[in-house]
This record gives C-alpha cells, sequence and structure tokens, in this order.
DNA sequence: GATAGAAATAAACGAACGTTCATTTAATTG
DNA sequence: CAATTAAATGAACGTTCGTTTATTTCTATC
C-alpha cells in the first residue's frame, strides 16, 4: 500500500493541524507522539512528515497562526471611534467570545510556550506583547481623559486578561449561566475594575 | 560502587521532590524524565524507586502536599472574628503570599492536572474545590449583610482566584513595583470587583 | 562484631520515541 | 498516454523512556 485514492495534501496537512491542536490541548505538547496523531489523523506516522519537518515546526506553527489570526481578528472587529468606556466593553466582548470559540489554541498558547524552542518562543512572546497593548492602550486613554479611575494601568491589564482568559477553564456550554449572562457580568466586573464611574 | 558514604533515605527522597517539583515546573511532567531527576539530584535512575513507586506516585504525592499545605496553611491564618470586608483583604494578602512562595507548585498543579491519572485526579480536583470555598464563602456573607454588591457570586469568585494566580505567571522579584505595592493594588481590584462600598 | 536491613549502583528490559528511507501508488503534467 | 511528481506505506534507525533486578556498600541493631 502507499498512496491512497482520494488524498489530498492540503487536506492531510489541515487535518493533521486539527488533530494536534485537540491532542496538544488535551494531553500537552510532550505527551501526543506522532504516532498518536498519525492514527488519529487516519495515517502513518511518516506521513507527516510531508507536510511538517519537525514536532516542533507543528507546535509553533499551531501558535503563530492562532496569535496572527487572534490579532487580524482584533483589527477587523476595532472601532477606532468609540468612546474608552465603549472601547473596553467592545474588547472585553470581543475576547470573551473569540477566546471561547478557540479555547483550544487559548490553552495550548498558554501552556505550551516552554515546549517552544528559544526562538519560536521570542515569536509568540512578541505578537502576545501585542495583544497586551489593545487593553492596556483602551485604559490609558480611559485614565487620560478622566473616564477612568485606574489605580495602576499594568497592573489592571493583567489582572483584566488573567480574568477573561480564566474564564475559559471552568465554562461550560450547558452550566447555569448562558454565554450572553456571563458576558454580561464580566463587562460589568471590568468596568468595576477600572474605576468608571458611569455607565456610559 | 553502591550504597554512599553519608546517605539517608529520607534526605534523598526529600531531594527528589524538590528537583522534580522545578523541573515539572519548568519543562512539565511528561517532558521530564526520572534521568533527568536522578542526574539533578546526584543519583542514578534506580535509586529513585526506593522511595517513590512510579513517576505518577511522584507528581501526585507532590500535587496532594501542595493542595493540603495550601489549606493547612489558611486554616492557621484565617481569623474568624472579621468582617467579610476584612476577611475578604486578609483572603486576598494571604493567597497572593502563599502563592508567590511557591510559584513552582502553583504552576504544576494548574498545568499538570490533566497528567494524572483519573483517580489521583478527583483528589485534587476535590482539594481544589474546598479552597475555593474560602473565597466564596466570604463573598456570600458580605452579600448578606450588605457590605458587599456582588454581581454573581460563582463568577466573582473564579474572577478574583484567576486575577490573583495569574500574578505568578508575571511577577519579578526585581520589577517595577514591589511585592507590597502589587499586594496593595490587588487589594483595591478586589474591593472594586465585589463592589465594596466603604474601606472598612 | 556479626547480622539484618536500608540505600545505592550498574546493567538490562521491552516499549515507545522522533525521524528517515526505500518503495508503492495515485494524481498531475506535457 | 507516458513521465513526473505528490502522498502515502511500512519497516527500520538510533535514542530514550519508565521500570526491574542482581549486586554491593553502608548503617543500625542485638
Amino acid at each position: 500500500m502507499a498512496r491512497r485514492a482520494g488524498s489530498s495534501g492540503a487536506e492531510t496537512a489541515e487535518k493533521v493541524r486539527n488533530v494536534a491542536l485537540e491532542l496538544f490541548a488535551r494531553s500537552g505538547y510532550a505527551a501526543v507522539s506522532m504516532r498518536a496523531i498519525a492514527a488519529e489523523t487516519g495515517v502513518q506516522a511518516g506521513a507527516i512528515y510531508n507536510h511538517f519537518p519537525t514536532k516542533q515546526h507543528l507546535l509553533h506553527e499551531l501558535l503563530v497562526v492562532h496569535m496572527e489570526t487572534l490579532l487580524k481578528a482584533w483589527e477587523e472587529a476595532d472601532q477606532p471611534g468609540l468612546s474608552a468606556p465603549a472601547a473596553l466593553e467592545h474588547f472585553v466582548r470581543f475576547h470573551i467570545r473569540y477566546h471561547l470559540d478557540r479555547s483550544r489554541e487559548v490553552f495550548i498558547s498558554y501552556m505550551e510556550l516552554r515546549s517552544l524552542e528559544d526562538e519560536n518562543f521570542s515569536v509568540i512572546e512578541r505578537l502576545r506583547r501585542s495583544y497586551e497593548k489593545v487593553p492596556h492602550a483602551i485604559l490609558d486613554r480611559g485614565a487620560a481623559d478622566g473616564s477612568f479611575e485606574i489605580l495602576d494601568p499594568q497592573v489592571t491589564t493583567m489582572a483584566i486578561i488573567a480574568m477573561l482568559t480564566g474564564m475559559t477553564t471552568w465554562y461550560r456550554e450547558n452550566g447555569r449561566l448562558s454565554l450572553d449572562e456571563i458576558e454580561a457580568v464580566y463587562v460589568r466586573l471590568v468596568k468595576r475594575l477600572v474605576g468608571q464611574k458611569k455607565e456610559d
């Protein structure tokens, strides 16, 4: 046996990406073998190397794609004309929706940074910093124009991101609260964190 | 060569625990070999099995000890007579201090839950739930007596824990803010989250 | 001071790891 | 339709893995 009828390189590569994402999220990069990825993809281990040079490249590509997609998604969602309070609310809703839709990517992008070799790590770290600038800039703007009362912009930014991202660890589809309800609670919690005076 | 002069079982076991903690935190359970732990301990791999039956037992023991020590530490720190606002502040300071002192334990207790086999996982999960009850109970008490204005006790509890624990990922000893300053910021942030009216 | 037990070594176990390679088959190109 | 290329297989490579075992050395006990 060799190449199978109907097989296409692009399809297999995409399937490998999806399977690797799922398995890395579930068990961690180091605990997942190329053979396990291959088996779930429905292929032999050697075939993966037609599409990805090494296991490390596969992880790196998943993380780069995730971070770049996230940044691009925000660029499209961003509405530069908004006031600081409106922009913050817009960001919170965006972050929650996006991260819940991609909980596996989010999970491994936080968990597997340490599995990246030095230069691959730096690339992802830089992309993440870019994303953290988004809420930070909104906080600075709101602090400058008096609509927020920020205690410390840096700490508050990290607190907001940790709070929002943490939701992906406990949110369940059929839980007590709907996504809309949770989103509404988080919007109000963030407004409290930044000391927003009025509900604009 | 065999048993070396001055060797003691208790000492070796403790050194293995410390080394494993460090290496698991740095690289992850699956990525750390028993030989790596042994080398760092200054011993051969086989010697570890005089003290721990398997690698999985070693991880489980680290996590159980961590969670039980955390719960015990809170029991000792707890001051049941405090008002809800004072109790909350007390908890925040305790949590920050304790978690910063044990950042490696905290890290692996969040990262390596998935590396635990089913029954070992349940044990740790149950201990963690116990700890989450601590702030949850304080929030309920403050909501009942009117000193807090809680949006949703469950979501707020998870938000607080995520916010506080997230600090361990970015805090650096010689950063811009001292630990005292960061602690003070977080205390005020948490008061905002629970809608505390006055600084009691 | 002989003896029993504890604590280590060194070597080995089979299994699994990431990766490579010769080969085969299907799809694409001229 | 022949030639080429892309995509897969399946076996093999050398390592490393967690763990076990026989043996040796040190410590503690009576």
